[in-house]
DNA sequence: TTTGACCTTGCCACGGTGGTAAGCCGAACA
DNA sequence: TGTTCGGCTTACCACCGTGGCAAGGTCAAA
């Protein structure tokens, strides 16, 4: 099948089977004659686990270490439960820091009248010394 | 003062001075008679709001309007809260969606034995229909 | 044969920041 | 006075992941 086939069915772009072909996390496909990519079923399989891992937000790196071990019969579990634990931990921080920004600017919103006057602590607080 | 005295006066690097020059976010400073940049105390001002704004976690387009708003002695409070609550909503998107992957790979990873076998929940579930 | 949909490669863009290179400038020191 | 070193200038490239667009080749149906 093309590669726009391959992208309805896997829900990956065109645009990125390609980019994933260039820097190396998909095997270069088939072509056919006159330079037309072809896949087959088993294609799919790769394209519809990235699509999956980054969903789940796992870089393309971390992807490229989980399509290896995936595809390495003899993988030990322990060494894809450490890209997932790395991963967690990565959103944990990334989680905490954002709900610091939010939880901040929550408190300041409660204490904004949102009136037509021009006080406001949101501006005071980014201002001054917040 | 030189650029590198308010950078370390503001904590915003003598670069992001100048990209933040270059894309109109603060006004172009005054040169000195060989093309130095030259800041007072007031530049100072906007450079350290831009700061806090940023660890909060605005964007630079959504500072470009709190500066405005902030320069604007007529301003509206509410308007500066509708920008503080569009923020905060896009926070609680990015949370929630960290969160949700997060939670599933938790999941997983609590499955997974982390051993010398290969056998994995998580690389199964991406490799299927997860 | 024409047409329209598809494919190819290659470049530019986003946001925000860092790096690096080439060249000018300023101050201190011999 | 001349050298030297650090700071300043602009301009470009990189990251990450994705989208868009343009110029040109290809295929299938009408």
């Amino acid at each position: 099948m093309n590669i726009s086939q391959a992208a309805s069915l896997t829900g990956v772009s065109a645009k990125m089977i390609r980019h994933y072909e260039s820097i190396g996390l998909i095997r270069k496909s088939a072509r056919s004659v006159s330079g037309y990519r072809i896949y087959r079923e088993d294609d799919l399989q790769v394209l519809r686990m990235i699509k999956r891992a980054r969903h789940l937000g796992f870089s393309l790196e971390q992807i490229r270490e989980l399509v290896s071990l995936w595809q390495d019969p003899a993988r030990a579990s322990a060494d894809v439960k450490a890209i997932a634990r790395a991963h967690i931990a990565d959103l944990n921080r990334r989680i905490a820091e954002l709900s610091e920004m939010r939880d901040i600017l929550a408190q300041l919103t409660q204490n904004c009248s949102g009136d037509a006057m021009p006080d406001c602590p949101i501006i005071d607080t980014l201002a001054s010394s917040g």
